[in-house]
DNA sequence: ATTATATTTGAGCAATTGTTCAAATGAGAT
DNA sequence: ATCTCATTTGAACAATTGCTCAAATATAAT
């Protein structure tokens, strides 16, 4: 709910919270949200997800890519699966992880552009 | 740089580890992309840049839709503001707040849309 | 000048995070 | 069965985070 008491009456801008307040999501979704863009608030599960969206890889080849240990990217990977961002599949002793959702390299490539276009 | 010594060196596929090196971003890059991500990666930061992608309001207002303090509030702002996601304008003694960036909303539409279509 | 109000700031604190180390698992090779 | 190697897991730890409280600013009104 929405607390009006938090300044004096008149100054709130009744009308517009409202107005905002309806339109923003709920608790849980925005909970989710919240949980995506931290889960790529990490430079280094970040680096894991581009590194992904180019090419399928096994840990090994994935912890070359990184300056962490071979058990800090398997920590991140389950993180990353448990939020279906990636994916991977057993041959023999080798784990192969890839992207799950192609939504998700957009939403990087995107992110990428608008970083390097400013300033 | 790259580690080849991670596992035995003919199961890792240098070919490759090689190609996605060259197409990953540079440190600086990557850490300036998981900031921003991480900016947007808190509950109630989420909250608030997606109530300032509806209307500009005042941290008075802005507190009202959310469920911690004032000076909660004004800390994230501050963050908000250094990472140029958001700007303001002062008005007497109230400090009006507004996204400072259109990306910003496409990339949070863009998320709120993958997120509520999966499950 | 004093008072009232909106916002910002700094300190302090519990909770969470990302890492490493060591040990466990699982699957092929000997 | 034993050994080796890729990966996973749990524990422990320092570092970071997001919050509240109290005090500081800043602007407007009396």
């Amino acid at each position: 709910m929405i607390n009006n008491d938090i300044c004096s009456a008149d100054i709130v801008n009744h009308k517009k919270v409202k107005k905002v307040s309806g339109a923003l999501p709920t608790g849980t979704e925005n909970q989710n949200m919240a949980e995506l863009f931290k889960a790529l608030g990490d430079p280094t599960r970040l680096r894991i997800v581009q590194a992904l969206a180019i090419d399928e890889l096994c840990v090994c080849d994935l912890t070359a890519l990184m300056d962490v240990s071979i058990s800090a990217i398997s920590h991140q990977l389950r993180l990353l699966r448990n939020l279906k961002v990636v994916k991977f599949r057993k041959a023999g002793k080798m784990a192969y992880y890839s992207l799950d959702d192609e939504h998700i390299q957009k939403l990087i490539t995107q992110t990428r552009d608008y970083i390097s276009e400013k300033r």
